[in-house]
DNA sequence: GGCATGTATATGTAAAACGCACATAGAGTA
DNA sequence: TACTCTATGTGCGTTTTACATATACATGCC
């Protein structure tokens, strides 16, 4: 949130509040050990699927980074392919142990995903208290 | 992931893989508003909160330099409170700012549990390739 | 009094993750 | 030649977070 916004009261309403991303750290690797899993694939690939889980707006960088920190890992890895036409790609494939890594990944996320149906369920669910009751509460 | 237990091959099969925390990052913010809309309250307590969301294993520090930060921002405020038996507790409520903040947290929390879905519809609908299928895509 | 325990808040430090800017280079095409 | 698209990477600073440590009040117990 932005300090100059916040002075009125109220708040801001617009769409740039800091530091909400609803998306837990290292997401980027999941995803990428998700789509190696269908099939081979290599940076400039991935990128574009990973668009579809929340990375719209990719920095290249960040992904090659992971790659190769994935690599050193283990759960993947690659070969340098010079053959078709354009720049070499480095090609990417999954490894046993990227695939133990994913089913670790998806116990985690679906334990989370629990987490968060308790959250909206007392977000959505339970009504704010009025501010009488919340008066009496801080009192208490 | 260990470098020692990769090298097998099949990799780790235990509790122990680097970086996975499927939570995503500041987590604890829309934790502790949701908390504070609820009533108003002090860290300590607020600590006991957030393990019911996934923070079983909190460190303080960690929660009240969250809270004096959220304070900075104007989401939430507080009054110190020596009254009561015990060390003085400092009191916090959720600020009208905070509350729209929470609600644009939960926007995109939304957001990201379609997401999610998107995930495991990958993951648990559709089987990996067999491998034969995989190494044709491989050669293309 | 002296001491342990539970409650309560806080700082110091360092690593990891991440975004942004920038660099490099091959291949096709106008 | 110059420009664009594809493709991979590095440098750097900020933010987030974990872990260790410090402080202090209140209560009960010996």
């Amino acid at each position: 949130m932005n300090n100059e916004e916040s002075k009125g009261g109220v708040g801001p309403r617009g769409a740039e509040f800091r530091g909400v991303e609803a998306r837990p750290r290292n997401w980027l690797v999941p995803v990428i050990l998700l789509s190696l899993r269908e099939w081979n694939s290599y940076g400039y690939e991935l990128m574009e699927r990973a668009a579809a889980f929340g990375f719209e707006a990719m920095n290249p960088g960040t992904l090659y980074r992971t790659l190769r920190q994935m690599e050193k890992e283990g759960i993947v890895e690659s070969t340098w392919e010079t053959s078709k036409g354009g720049p070499a790609r480095r090609m990417y494939s999954i490894t046993d142990a990227g695939r133990a890594y994913l089913d670790f990944w998806a116990k985690s996320l679906e334990q989370y995903q629990k987490t968060m149906e308790n959250f909206f369920r007392l977000y959505t669910g339970r009504p704010p208290l009025a501010d009488e009751e919340r008066k009496e509460r801080k009192g208490e």
